[in-house]
DNA sequence: CGTGTTTGACCTGCGC
DNA sequence: GCGCAGGTCAAACACG
């Protein structure tokens, strides 16, 4: 059953290069994709369980939908996010091209600037006493460095798109130029700093426009309101070294074949194949991944 | 009572 | 320095 969701799901990934939505992200995305879900069917509103942008690698997902270039230098990098607006801004108009700089393995660093900017001031270490709003002080000096940034487009008539996750609304506020407002939310985990912003594209209010920021610490909780848990194993969203990153760094680039479903289908058959061959070649233990992740029928056999 | 939402105030970065 | 816009905080509130 999750087989069906998921199958779908990938099919109705593509490329994102309109430049007049781009802009109401504020040109801030590292990569932007398009999801249609094939219908405003609840039931498929929370794809994100498989795109899960933000615990999987960023640049491995963009990847794996082949949506990015096959340069792999970016791979082994931290971007920032600066240069990344800029890219992003020049590479996305273009018809065809590749979506993104690719944030890449930023995400995966980012446990040296959990503290970047609000310090999770509430709770945890430094003085309860700054724990007030004039605690934004941060490591003065240092220019803050931003999250990786991931956003998909999707077509639903909610704005809150459930992905598996727990999320915490910590606010709301109207955009420039926008009658839809752009709501907020955390990850209700604790330790974990994933947010999430999410808006309503002014270009097409049938668009919401979901922002990752951030990358999960955590696997998906055990209580889940979607079906996430079902289509993949906390091992998956789970930061682990073990975990190919550069696996689907190495893939073809596919963006071209996007037009069509069978194409994006085909495609990530080839990349599942990809894995299957990486998993072998580094013993990567797949903790049962693949059966659950991917149909069946896309799995070849190795001898 | 625990959890999540709402909302006004506050903070910060940036352009002028 | 000032004003604007984006982002965050936290008290009040709603809900199961």
């Amino acid at each position: 059953m999750s087989d069906h969701g998921f199958r779908d799901i990938y099919h109705h990934v593509s490329a994102f290069n309109n430049a007049h939505d781009q802009q109401s992200f504020g040109g801030e995305t590292d990569s932007i994709y398009r999801v249609s879900p094939p219908s405003v069917n609840p039931s498929y509103i929370n794809f994100t369980d498989c795109l899960h942008g933000t615990s999987m690698d960023y640049g491995s997902l963009e990847k794996a939908f082949g949506l990015s270039p096959s340069s792999s230098e970016v791979s082994k990098q931290q971007v920032g996010a600066e240069d990344l607006v800029g890219n992003t801004d020049e590479v996305m108009g273009t018809p065809n091209s590749s979506i993104c700089s690719s944030s890449s393995e930023a995400g995966c660093e980012e446990d040296s600037d959990k503290s970047k900017k609000d310090g999770q001031p509430k709770g945890t270490e430094d003085g309860g006493e700054s724990s007030k709003k004039g605690n934004k002080a941060k490591t003065k000096g240092e220019k803050k460095e931003r999250e990786p940034r991931f956003a998909f487009m999707t077509k639903s008539e909610v704005d809150h798109l459930e992905d598996g996750y727990r999320w915490r609304k910590y606010g709301q506020k109207a955009v420039k130029n926008s009658p839809y407002p752009r709501s907020y939310y955390r990850c209700t985990t604790q330790k974990c700093t994933v947010k999430k912003r999410v808006e309503r594209s002014f270009q097409d209010p049938s668009t919401v426009i979901t922002t990752y920021e951030g990358q999960h610490n955590h696997p998906l909780p055990t209580t889940l309101r979607g079906s996430a848990a079902g289509l993949f194993p906390p091992s998956m969203f789970t930061p682990s070294p073990s975990f190919p990153h550069g696996l689907l760094m190495q893939m073809p680039n596919y963006h071209h074949q996007m037009n069509n479903q069978a194409a994006a289908g085909s495609m990530f058959a080839q990349n599942v194949s990809s894995f299957q061959q990486y998993a072998h070649q580094h013993q990567v233990p797949d903790y049962g991944l693949l059966q659950d992740m991917v149909p069946s029928r896309f799995l070849k056999h190795e001898p």
